[in-house]
DNA sequence: CGTTTTCTTGAGCTGCCTCAACGGCCGTGG
DNA sequence: CCACGGCCGTTGAGGCAGCTCAAGAAAACG
């Protein structure tokens, strides 16, 4: 492993959360400066790779990462060796939250595209939740968030047919995207068809044939990867409509 | 709403944390004795009838809840009005951990016999585990549990055929039942087998269909809500077989 | 530039859903 | 005590959404 480990230093300081541009988005929502500077002081930078992974299952849990620059997805092999992906990630989430019940990783992070994560040694932020009010309250609805997430893609893995998938999926993804002051009406998708299938419980060739038939039906353009969300409204409804 | 809340006081003491036979299971876990009993000073009891809401999507969140006797669903209400489960909770386990995030909980969470809460309020909940570093450590990894155990379900809804998930549904109950001195070969289903379907992203009839299957293979007896494993294994290999 | 991966599209199959009918259990009230 | 109605569970028959298998085209990559 190669991977480059940058602590945060004098020379670099402009990478450190207090000024950081996902300050908002990530643990450090809402803390004053002086606290800002004691997260900076426990935060080191790492870079990955497309392809490479952040963890893998089985890992030593020791820290948390929230995605500075990139992509992820999170998988779990089943026993029958076939690859569930259980998310994607991307700038300013978190990554890691699952390793702590057992102090060891339970799923592979892998980065979808050459991304950079700050590291946050989870006993040394143990320490610093304990001493700053408003970094543990942050941290607890983190935690929760992730909780209500997984959630939503349980009513969705349970309760709703192909395309109402698919078309939640594109939604999710432009609101996230729109979050994060990028386009929400179009983006490029980092994963394969088949890593967008095993998401959302459906195969490969079921998620092409959804994105063809919303293209001809003129509420996406699909190129390979690129998608442009043309009809969000379009979209939305089909949602609330075909299951009622 | 006649609920009874119970402070707990010397006269009642023997139901709180310290003596609690839940307590290994339980928020408890690992306290020394000072500390426990600084729990047990801010949990008081409340008794939900059967059929009873302990609370609903959209209430404000201000306690979490350890199931101290009985059975609970959670639920959401998908926008188009039908119900979909999202897990059964009993002794020792935590509810309302999803409210954190928004300060407002997120599913309902109904009795599915009679039983009784410790309430927890998440105020002085936060205070206290600031306090006391284990319990601080124990609510982290209740709440890692619980993203883990999400993370499961959407791993059986995204790759299980209908017998498989029902087969983890029954080997995941028997093994929670045995974790609490309950026999783990013989116990009563709480809840309908439409409840069950939508846990399961099922149809009622699937459900009822696949345990009447597996009581003719000699797997288990079914009597209405009343179940008795007989072969473990065969059900366990259900699991690893027929998917691979 | 060749190799590999990814995507698209077609044709046929099947597991689960839908719709429907019936039987058992339980609480309520006569 | 029995009669009744409402809920719950079981079972059957038929249909369809999404899976499987297959082949070919288009990108991506070294």
């Amino acid at each position: 492993m190669d991977q480059q480990i940058i602590p945060i230093t004098a020379n670099n300081m402009r990478t450190a959360c207090s000024q950081c541009n996902l300050r908002e988005l990530c643990l450090a929502v809402g803390l004053e400066d002086d606290d800002l500077h004691k997260l900076d002081s426990l935060v080191a930078r790492r870079k990955i790779k497309r392809g490479q992974p952040l963890y893998r299952a089985g890992d030593p849990f020791n820290a948390l990462y929230a995605i500075k620059i990139g992509f992820f997805k999170t998988d779990i092999l089943t026993e029958e060796g076939l690859e569930q992906v259980t998310g994607f990630q991307m700038a300013g989430e978190i990554l890691g939250l699952d390793g702590i019940s057992n102090d060891t990783h339970v799923c592979n992070a892998t980065a979808l595209e050459d991304s950079e994560v700050c590291v946050m040694p989870y006993d040394q932020l143990e320490v610093l939740s304990h001493e700053i009010r408003s970094l543990q309250r942050e941290f607890h609805k983190f935690m929760s968030r992730e909780i209500v997430r997984d959630q939503s893609l349980m009513i969705l893995l349970g309760s709703m047919r192909a395309e109402e998938r698919i078309a939640a999926f594109l939604i999710n993804l432009s609101q996230r995207m729109k979050l994060r002051g990028y386009s929400s009406s179009e983006f490029h998708l980092r994963m394969t068809r088949e890593e967008i299938g095993s998401y959302l419980g459906l195969k490969l060739e079921t998620v092409s044939r959804a994105f063809s038939r919303f293209h001809d039906e003129g509420l996406i353009g699909v190129q390979q990867k690129h998608i442009r969300i043309l009809d969000g409204d379009g979209l939305r409804k089909l949602l609330d409509h075909n299951n009622c």
